[in-house]
DNA sequence: AGAGTTAGTAGACGCTTGTTTACTTGTCAA
DNA sequence: TTGACAAGTAAACAAGCGTCTACTAACTCT
């Protein structure tokens, strides 16, 4: 075994960031992490404090809807509603909108993940808007963003085989500019 | 103390059926339950079996969504937007969004929120609907309902307070028009 | 009035959780 | 080579969970 500090961490911050964008806070021990990450689960408590100091810390690393959110104004709507169609049918949901979904009621972890999303969706979103509260409208996106995840969630690829994508991609479209237009 | 089975049981659905929408599964004991019900924690499993089931149970009364939905379709898309835009500012969210968003990851209680969900939301909205794959519009339209109560949930009266509840709800007119159109 | 049924209760059972403590062991400077 | 420091470990802690068992007490029927 060799002994490698920031080695076994940083496995540690990794297991932990794929855990929690799997399965949500509540549903994530720290055994679970500590052995994902092949150590002991003491360690995970020493490295990082506690279990709410670590979601927070994973929460940091690892957000990919920036990268979507950024760039052209004008496309932004096609964007959005291309990543959300093909999430829903490639199966797999925002990480984000995991979180959000298993979250839990802590005070504390809601708070956490509150500051999260307004930081990296909605203000990252209101600031390609123009015209008058474009928060208010950001805000309306991510309403589409997290609902596509718990739909997507609570009915599985069963359903959405059915579904024509592109149909619903551009449904998604008109839906977004909707809610971004000034 | 009275002894009167049926009005115990009672009191003890309605007390899950409230904690249930308030906290979501994971959240709510079976101590909660009693406690609130003003009753012993082996009575609540004695009468309903497990958590899971009193669960489904709670779950099956208590949707006040389907009053929403049914009506006249040329106006669903209205009567929609109007509920949501009333619950955003109200802060109170729908109960089947808080369960979901809340729910935890076992199966079995997913699989139960799911069928409920399908139920009482996708199938009811899609019934109303005209042209072909009704189901896939509905459940854009469940996208948007779910995706309210998260980021309600999320953000909390604060965010909400500085929003223009009529543009809101205009908006939110709109955009159920398209996922609901044929 | 007394016996039997049953609503209601107290408490324990086994398990899991996050966290901490006391310990062992590998590594590197002197 | 040795000693000190830090990395890693095993085990226990206290608290909380769902569930179950053994018991008490109120109601009903003969």
């Amino acid at each position: 075994m060799t002994r490698d500090r920031e080695a076994t961490s940083r496995r540690i911050l990794e297991a932990a960031r794929e855990l929690f964008a799997e399965h949500g806070y509540d549903q994530v021990t720290m055994r679970m992490i500590a052995s994902e990450a092949g150590a002991n689960v003491a360690l995970v408590n020493r490295y990082f404090g506690t279990k709410a100091a670590l979601f927070a810390e994973a929460l940091a690393t690892g957000s990919t809807l920036a990268a979507v959110i950024d760039g052209d104004p004008s496309g932004l709507a096609s964007r959005l509603a291309h990543r959300l169609a093909v999430r829903l049918q490639s199966g797999v949901t925002e990480s984000v909108t995991r979180m959000v979904d298993r979250a839990g009621t802590s005070p504390e972890i809601r708070a956490i993940l509150h500051a999260h999303v307004e930081a990296t969706v909605v203000k990252r979103i209101a600031a390609q808007l123009e015209g008058p509260r474009p928060e208010q409208r950001a805000l309306l996106a991510a309403t589409m963003i997290m609902g596509t995840g718990s739909v997507r969630r609570l009915f599985g690829p069963g359903v959405i085989e059915e579904v024509d994508a592109e149909e619903v991609e551009e449904r998604l479209r008109e839906m977004f500019a909707i809610c971004l237009r000034p």
